[in-house]
DNA sequence: CAAATATATCGACTTTTCCCGATATACCAA
DNA sequence: TTGGTATATCGGGAAAAGTCGATATATTTG
C-alpha cells in the first residue's frame, strides 16, 4: 500500500475522475486494489497513520490517505545512525 | 543485540580477557546480556544471520557473531528508494 | 428525518511469531 | 574415549498479529 501511494495516478486511475490526488487516495480505492475486506484495510491504514507513515484528510464521507515522506526519510536515517 | 554489537568493547567487557573482538562476540556473552535462554538467543542470531545482518565465525567451540554493516546501509537505501 | 454510502470500531477466530525446555551436535581436554 | 562446555535444533505452549463479519458512526441526499 505504501508503494502504491507513491504514485497514485498510476496505481489508482479510477479515482482521477471523482477527485484529484491532492489529499491522497480514499479507503475504498485502496481496499479494492488490496483484495482485503473493508475493515481490515481501514484498520491497517489507521495503524500506518498512528505510526506516522501516512496522513489522513476527511472530505465529506471520504477519508483520503497520503504518504508522509518525512517519516520515511527519518526511518532511513534512523537505521543509518542508530541501528 | 544489533546495537550492542556496534560497540563490543563497551557492551561486552567480559569477553576482552578471553578473546578479542576481531570475530565479533560469542553467543554466551550475548545470551547473558539479553536475559533470554540459550536456545532463544541462538535461534535469534541465526535468523539475523540468514537475513544478512550479522556474520558468524566458528572458532573452536565458540561461534562469534559480528555486524555486517553493508546490510544496514542497503536497508537504509532500500527504504529511501523503494519504500 | 430516512435511506444510502463511506469509513471506523468491535469481538472472535486463525495464523504467525516468540520463547522455552529438552535434546542433539561439535569441539576440547584429560 | 569420556566427560565437560558451547552452540544448534526440535517440538510445543503462550503471546501477538492478521483477518474477518457484524455493527457503529459520520456524511450526503432526497
Amino acid at each position: 500500500m505504501l508503494e502504491w501511494l507513491k504514485e497514485p495516478e498510476i496505481n489508482f486511475p479510477e479515482q482521477l475522475q471523482h477527485a484529484g490526488f491532492e489529499h491522497g487516495v480514499c479507503v475504498g480505492q485502496i481496499q479494492a486494489k488490496a483484495g482485503l475486506t473493508q475493515s481490515t484495510v481501514s484498520e491497517y491504514l489507521s495503524i500506518l497513520q498512528r505510526a506516522g507513515f501516512i496522513e489522513s484528510t476527511r472530505v465529506g464521507q471520504w477519508t483520503y490517505y497520503k504518504r508522509n515522506e518525512s517519516a520515511f526519510e527519518a526511518l532511513s536515517k534512523l537505521i543509518q545512525s542508530n541501528l
